[in-house]
DNA sequence: ACGTTAACTGAACATGCGTTCAAATCCTAG
DNA sequence: CTAGGATTTGAACGCATGTTCAGTTAACGT
């Protein structure tokens, strides 16, 4: 029978993930070897191999996994009229991608390292978050409440915005994590019309 | 005395810089070694070092290169009042991105393929540019015309917006540059206030 | 206490890396 | 035509890579 107490292997999996997921962000994945990844849990690389098919399927696995949850939890998100679903987008986006710099910087740096079909799975789980917003937006634009001339344009345009955020917030620094809630809030709904 | 004509290296080089911007855009830096690029000018790897010291000066030229272009060819561009100003900086920045992809998606996820050194030297003339628009828009907060929170932060998501084009624009495409060019200003225009 | 098995080590494999350099080749100047 | 320098080759260097696997270790259920 499988051990089920003292087990390492139920936290070693996720200490294997979290420095990958690290050293990933930090140096890119063609430059972190599996010795690394290895070093930073105090295994030998041979021991990965007990978690993770190979080096494509780490990196496959951890950006499946950030896709899959930043999608779930914005589907938590309540359901609102285009003004409100606007405002409940952009908070969200920022809160979730602030919280998470490393799967996000991931998540759209090494695209290019994925083989084609993993590239496809990812590519279809991002179009359907960008799908949220324009969502939105054409709503909003169909009502009269926001001014978009083309609608893909917009979301691509504000989702860029947004995401900027990573390359400069730090935890800590001059600004609250509500503050520039605020401030991206007010630059995204003037940008597409909602006065 | 040195060939002054028919001498290949006048040639070899500008092959070599181009191949190696299009390999490191397509596939990263570090995943590229210097057999392909050789190979892609139908040299081989001894040959490079005629033209580079090494492979980082290589990607630190390339860089270098490109973030002295994009400031000088910006220094060309009239001065104007805020409005006109940022609406010239909307439009100069969006063509002169489109016109060279993969310069700018080099220059801005190899950052950390760069030692020390070359990333604070790149990293300077980043935020010289940077500068431009931030300097636009607080003079345009100061005359009232622009609504501008945090100056630094409305650089930034602006800059972030604008350079988003890149991941989607194709030439040929649904849109024209100058439409393009349109869509952003008037949501760059919008974002920070400037009806 | 013992046998089972999950977990891990450590060495090995073939291959590729960046870089160097003597030798070969090519082209121009005279 | 020849001398000489620019240019390139091709092999070699030491080292790192991803991955495999027989063997060792250690903790569990019985």
């Amino acid at each position: 029978m499988a051990r089920t107490q003292g087990s390492h292997s139920d936290i070693t999996g996720p200490r294997i993930r979290q420095a990958a997921l690290r050293l990933f962000a930090e140096r890119g994945y063609a430059a972190v070897s599996m010795r690394q990844i290895a070093g930073a849990v105090g295994l030998q690389a041979g021991a990965l191999y007990n978690y993770t098919a190979d080096k494509q399927s780490l990196l496959f696995e951890l950006m499946e996994r950030h896709m899959g949850d930043l999608l779930s939890a914005r589907a938590r998100e309540p359901e609102a009229e285009p003004r409100a679903a606007l405002e409940g987008f952009v908070r969200f986006h920022i809160r979730y991608h602030i919280a998470r710099p490393e799967e996000v910087f991931i998540a759209y740096m090494e695209l290019r390292s994925l083989d084609a079909e993993n590239f496809a799975r990812i590519e279809a789980l991002r179009r359907a978050y960008e799908d949220e917003l324009e969502g939105i937006l054409r709503r909003g634009a169909q009502a009269g409440v926001f001014e978009v001339e083309d609608a893909k344009v917009a979301t691509l345009a504000v989702i860029a915005m947004l995401t900027g955020v990573n390359t400069w917030y730090r935890s800590g620094g001059r600004l609250s994590l509500e503050e520039v809630e605020d401030i991206y809030w007010n630059m995204a709904r003037r940008a597409v019309g909602a006065g």
